[in-house]
DNA sequence: TTTCAATGCAACTATCATAGTTACAGCTCC
DNA sequence: GGAGCTGTAACTATGATAGTTGCATTGAAA
């Protein structure tokens, strides 16, 4: 089981929207440095523009942020790309045994931690901004370079 | 996406051994219990007794607790019922760029937000012991009653 | 107004994990 | 030996993911 790719295709499309704003952001252009489809990249794109974090412009093309990189953190990017519904990480069993003592109250206990441990996970999401992100991913470029687009 | 209700299956069977120790746990009995298949129990008990947690009697059947219940934590029986490989609970898209200086070094600054996040998740469910968990459901046994096997 | 590149979306595919099910070999104990 | 149970293989249905093709629509520029 995995988070969706998604996730990582948001940030990494959000990010180079922030460190190339020069640039003609189409699809295709963005599917190049992800290395994937112009069609997943849409997809993802549309998510983030629904979310207004991004806005894209049809017919000429070209999509650039919305929003102030300070203002969009990686719980957002999580949540517009719908990954994982709100408290619903862990799936619990649906038909525990209401008759046995155990299956009737196990599941008020278990939702508990799995949303407490949930919640941490995306507390550490919260925390992060993309101007944070971006700040140290500009850092690696400059240390180590590399060109093109 | 959401992570394998094997999980919350193992949690309730761990339960179950805790709560009932004078009964016969056949996997048809624990079945009853968590409301799915035998076969199912069956898997399950299997990795939780390659991880030590639990001792199954093949021929005559029957399971038990393998370790007293302080000494098992909710991150044990998610460990054992492998339902989230070590460092992979979100999936990076595979082939970024290195040509592009986003796509050169997104992965390294993505994995690390991506580890903490996940670990702030697990450490959630490390803190938590079985003998807590145990003691919480006892008393909301306790409090509401039910009745049955 | 024609053209052209790009978006938005539907539809289809392959692949994989989950969870349920049947079947049966092998083990244990009475 | 027989009854009952475990361990495991094999098969099914379902749903998510991710890639792909195709096309109607859009918007700007020639």
């Amino acid at each position: 089981m995995q988070i969706s790719s998604r996730f990582s295709i948001g940030v990494h499309i959000l990010s180079l929207l922030a460190i190339r704003p020069q640039d003609h952001h189409t699809s295709e252009w963005l599917a190049g440095s992800v290395g994937t489809n112009p069609v997943v990249i849409r997809r993802v794109l549309g998510q983030l523009k629904k979310a207004g974090l991004a806005h894209v412009k049809a017919g000429s093309g070209g999509a650039t942020l919305a929003r102030e990189l300070d203002g969009i953190t990686l719980l957002d990017v999580y949540r517009a790309v719908d990954v994982v519904e709100a408290g619903k990480l862990f799936h619990m069993h649906e038909q525990p045994n209401p008759a046995c003592p155990v299956g009737a109250n196990i599941e008020l206990v278990l939702r508990l931690m799995m949303s407490k441990a949930q919640s941490a996970m995306e507390d550490v999401l919260a925390a992060v901004t993309m101007r944070e992100l971006v700040d140290v991913l500009a850092r690696e470029i400059g240390e180590k370079g590399a060109a093109g687009g």
